[in-house]
DNA sequence: CTTACTGTACCGTCTGGACGGTATTATCAA
DNA sequence: TTGATAATACCGTCCAGACGGTACAGTAAG
């Protein structure tokens, strides 16, 4: 019963996040997302009655995702390793991925600039956090700014960077936030 | 003949990036930045015939403004200041900006994702000038990434950072790149 | 009888852009 | 000098297609 359900659930968000990332953000369309879900319109329509709330569960879906892992690495990590360096370590193997995985940020703030919002103040709090337990404050505005562009790099789709300036640069970093 | 009637040109540029800060990326027809600019639609239409020209025109004109600012920083600059510095300067007063200049990318890429191209093009040649001119690879890789995340920032109207800590950054960035 | 869909048909709105005007200015012949 | 012609720079309307969303009848599973 919830087997079934979920399952179409994840099979859409995941469609829409490969329709975005292949085809780009302004051709979203439903109709796409659905098709390339395996699902008919009206089915996808069923379980998101609305191309925003199917926005918002993308939002949503994101950043609890990223929070869950930010938390395991966290206490999974080295120990006496800094929370900036686990924050870093985490950013730094999401950025490695060829995926872009979140290029349907840019459908969702086409659709609706509001869609940032969420994003934002989570960000401010991991910002806020971080901040409160890292003594250098330099060291942190460094690495959090540089972790930003290699995000920021990743999600353009940009690969000016090789491996190797990827690995210098991370191990620089994690220098830097000792 | 040409250059009178031509302020058309950029009246349409301006009210292009106006619409798209402010109604959002995915609200920049051709009708609102008619009426934004103060011509018909028709008129828009003949200063650029598809919508694709009005948006190639805003890459290339942002992408030559930023060149020439550039060059102008690395001539003007303080003497003896490394080209990495003069970048680091330009950029963070550009990321001072209380309008983020360049929102329109959104637009651009929803139009058409090749839109990038150019811009990803122009990235890499300016990281491999700089990366040629700087002796400190760390360093370089350090500094052009977190300037990276605050243009980052900047273009999703992200304001996690206050005007000291920018400040702070730019000084620690600025003493970094030596 | 409910859940979780499929499939089709349909509707209203929005948008890019084609098109046929129009007013102003430049070119040039008589 | 003048009058015709043509090019420029724009206006305003109209239309075809795409898209989000609705409606509804059917169905297979539990």
């Amino acid at each position: 019963m919830k087997a079934r359900r979920a399952n179409s659930r994840e099979k859409i968000l995941a469609a829409a996040a490969d329709v975005a990332r292949e085809t780009g953000p302004g051709s979203l369309s439903l109709d796409a997302v659905a098709s390339r879900a395996g699902v008919s319109k009206g089915g996808l329509l069923y379980n998101f009655p609305t191309k925003a709330k199917l926005m918002q569960a993308l939002v949503e879906d994101y950043l609890s995702a990223f929070q869950q892992a930010l938390e395991a690495a966290r206490t999974n990590g080295v120990s006496g390793e800094s929370p900036l360096a686990a924050y870093i370590r985490l950013s730094a193997e999401h950025a490695e991925e060829s995926k872009p995985s979140a290029s349907w940020i840019f459908s969702a703030i086409a659709e609706d600039p509001d869609f940032l919002t969420p994003i934002k103040s989570f960000r401010r709090q991991l910002f806020q956090r971080l901040k409160g337990e890292t003594p250098n404050l330099r060291a942190l505005l460094v690495c959090y700014l540089a972790i930003e562009g290699l995000r920021s790099m990743n999600l353009f789709g940009s690969d000016i960077l090789s491996a190797e300036e990827r690995r210098l640069l991370i191990s620089t970093l994690l220098e830097i936030a000792e």
